[in-house]
RNA sequence: GGCUAGGUGGCAGAGUGGUCAUGCAGCGGCCUGCAAAGCCGUCUACGCCGGUUCGAUUCCGACCCUAGCCUCCA
């Protein structure tokens, strides 16, 4: 049974599902206006992982990412871009797929965009008129009533007189209550816009998650999921608007993944110490490093990005990926005890940190099992680990592929935060592998002769070029790079 | 001010009322021609103060500190 906490609640909860064997899951998406960074891509991870398992528990998982591809950011950029809104957003989802697809970030089931959910938004704006819970103010803008709806402020916890105590933005005086949210946005001269009962303009940005989660999922559905910051006000204002209008109960279960912060701060674009992923991806010697990194920590917990974990995550990897050379693959047996300590880390409330002990131990026993010469034994274990590693995302590669691969040089101080990626190798080709397996055979008629001194001659030359020599006891030698 | 998360060994990071997290780094041993990898062992961990208990890092209370949200935000 797979335990979730639930930000609604506060409390972990059997997962049940509203129809047996299927999940219905969505999750608050991005606003196009901008290269993802490395809080998006713990996020998508963090929920990519929560599909993952959920899938791999055996559940029908239709899982809903949303575009915002209409927002105030987006029209301020296209129009510094001098650029289409249309081809600006378009580009800029370009990119997102480049980088969600590199981070091994599943492709949802249906990623509706906002502007093409516009009638919808349209007519649930007019329902909650009809209903009572909306007004059009007096700047022509639709508004969301919030003292209305009396559950107002369960998922977060606030009180709506503590919240009104604590307003501290200017108050619209359009409004009727500092809470209120608008619904329907007038457009200004230029502004893209829809025709609507109101008059031309665009839908707010709380309508929109609303009315694309009802399309594909229904006026219930089993899990909503975001970022800890989206829980107040803008979960908040979905639960409003959804259950206002449809009286039903909207989302079972709410999940809300914690701040990736960088240097034990808030990534902010004014501080500057933000990552794109493209610029991360540079650092890395495969995205998985990425991914290993964020599953090391719980998706509820903050988690302090910087170089000094990548390297960690790096190494950790490295070990997974060294126990799985030279191993014959093999069936794993149907369910063993690696399994069954994996999908209890799992059932709790994803306990992926857990779940990676699991892996780590798996990987001691593999080493353990090669170095009793038990091939059916460690080929059992590797295919097992390749399974459960998979759930995770990660030791999807060839081993050998992964020896090969180059680690990026650390930038400067090694600090992430600041400015553009390392460049990469500034000796872009280093050693090409042919000519490293030319020097390893060359060192191998030396270690045959007896010259050692030869051997360890090449050996140290390879090591300069960042290039790490293992001589088998069968006398075999095995290359990977540092 | 209100709300929400946290404070664990050199670093990262789980977890638990009384035997082991796990990884990285360090140290010792085995293995190796020497290494590397690996295996074994090792390194006075649980913010502070009280309380409950035979026993608390784990439960309760107070306190200190950190981060986030309350305005767009993964």
């Amino acid at each position: 049974m797979i335990r979730i906490f639930n930000s609604m609640s506060g409390t972990k909860e059997d997962l049940q599902p509203l129809q047996p064997g299927r999940i219905g899951m969505y999750l608050c998406g991005d606003t196009v206006y901008d290269l993802c960074h490395m809080g998006h891509a713990r996020s998508k991870i963090a929920f990519d992982v929560v599909r993952r398992y959920l899938m791999f528990s055996g559940f029908a998982v239709t899982f809903v990412r949303n575009i915002t591809d209409i927002d105030d950011k987006i029209i301020k950029r296209a129009a510094e871009h001098a650029e289409h809104i249309d081809t600006f957003t378009e580009r800029y989802i370009g990119f997102m797929h480049r980088d969600y697809d590199a981070l091994g970030i599943l492709r949802p089931d249906h990623e509706p965009r906002a502007t093409a959910h516009v009638p919808g938004m349209i007519a649930m704006t007019s329902r909650l008129i009809e209903r009572g819970y909306a007004y059009v103010s007096g700047s022509g803008d639709v508004m969301f009533a919030v003292r209305k709806f009396a559950a107002y402020g369960a998922l977060s916890g606030e009180q709506v007189d503590e919240l009104s105590a604590g307003e501290r933005v200017a108050v619209d005086a359009t409004k009727r209550d500092p809470l209120d949210f608008v619904l329907w946005k007038m457009a200004k001269p230029g502004e893209p816009a829809w025709p609507s009962p109101w008059g031309a303009g665009r839908p707010g940005w709380h309508i929109e998650c609303s009315v694309m989660s009802e399309a594909l999922l229904g006026t219930r559905f089993d899990i909503h999921g975001g970022g800890m910051d989206l829980k107040f006000p803008h979960h908040e204002n979905e639960i409003a608007q959804s259950c206002a209008a449809s009286d039903d109960t909207f989302a079972r279960v709410w999940m809300h993944n914690g701040f990736l912060n960088i240097d034990d701060t808030k990534m902010s674009k004014s501080l500057g110490n933000f990552d794109t992923i493209v610029a991360a991806l540079q650092r890395v010697r495969h995205p998985e490093v990425i991914r290993y990194f964020v599953v090391s920590s719980h998706y509820r917990g903050p988690v302090n990005y910087n170089f000094e974990q990548l390297t960690q995550a790096t190494a950790a990897l490295e070990r997974i990926y060294s126990a799985l050379r030279e191993v014959e693959a093999a069936q794993p047996a149907p369910v063993t005890r690696y399994t069954q300590a994996f999908c209890a880390a799992m059932d709790d409330d994803f306990n992926t940190p857990e779940a990676v002990a699991v892996l780590q131990n798996m990987t001691r026993d593999l080493n353990v099992a090669k170095r009793e010469g038990k091939a059916g034994v460690s080929g059992q274990i590797a295919a097992e680990l390749r399974v459960l590693a998979g759930v995770l995302g990660i030791a999807q590669l060839p081993a050998e592929q992964w020896a090969r691969l180059r680690t990026p040089p650390v930038a400067g101080d090694g600090a992430v935060a600041a400015g553009p990626a390392a460049t990469p190798s500034a000796t872009p080709g280093g050693l090409a592998d042919a000519a490293i397996d030319e020097w390893v055979a060359t060192r191998l008629e030396a270690r045959k002769n007896k010259d050692f001194k030869e051997a360890d001659r090449i050996r140290d030359l390879l090591a300069a070029h960042g290039v790490i020599l293992e001589d088998r006891p069968d006398g075999r030698t095995e290359w990977r790079r540092a």
